[in-house]
DNA sequence: CAGGTATATGACCTACCAAGTATATACTTG
DNA sequence: CAAGTATATACTTGGTAGGTCATATACCTG
């Protein structure tokens, strides 16, 4: 799993991630509220801890995990370039931008 | 692959939004900028309309495509939530968001 | 230190996905 | 309409990710 966006892809992982959004927890925290098998929140943790989505404090013998906001960013990021399609002062950038890169008058033999 | 998250997962679709993000493109455009397979392309195409993502248009027997906004904001909106872990003014919101819920004022016996 | 609680990990199984190859479909032009 | 160009799709296959079950590890308390 390279990417980020792989991470993310798994839809318990999103949710374990949107439940730190508001505040840390713990793992059993995590299974409960989500309805998870423990070795499952446990394995999916691990994949975000890995990808540095989320860092563990240790509290006896409680993990809390809570939100690392790199990878976050990252994604964040990636988005940058689409956002013109939805940004309200669009239509004279995009009509500037999408287009074919020599403008040619008509299409003609090929490539 | 239900969700919009599983679909930016893989890189080469993310490639083609990439490329798309500039200017529409016709398949054999993508296959040859981003050297692909013809069959790959159009397979990674057809997820990407059926997701949404871009939409055709007919030009003589090529298909040119070009990107379609909404799921991409929805991840965009799906990250609000965290965008507090990096903006500027966090400290005093964090604070007030990432504790426990209750705030109990020591760890007692469990749940 | 024994029993209990909290979390991590390994083995195994299953489902799904992406790539390739081959072929079908669609449109265009002479 | 025949030949060529552009794109889509069916089928097969290898790889991998996620779930469960069982077990290991770590820490705490009496």
């Amino acid at each position: 799993m390279e990417s980020s966006f792989g991470i993310i892809a798994e839809p318990n992982r999103r949710a374990i991630l949107s439940l730190l959004a508001s505040s840390e927890q713990s793992v059993s925290d995590i299974e409960h509220r989500l309805r998870m098998s423990q070795p499952s929140v446990s394995k999916h943790l691990r994949v975000l801890r890995d990808a540095g989505f989320v860092e563990a404090r240790i509290d006896a013998q409680r993990r809390v995990y809570r939100i690392r906001p790199e990878p976050l960013k990252e994604l964040d990021a990636w988005l940058a370039p689409f956002r013109r399609y939805w940004s309200v002062h669009l239509d004279a950038l995009e009509r500037h931008l999408d287009r074919p890169e020599k403008a040619p008058p008509k299409r003609r033999k090929k490539r």
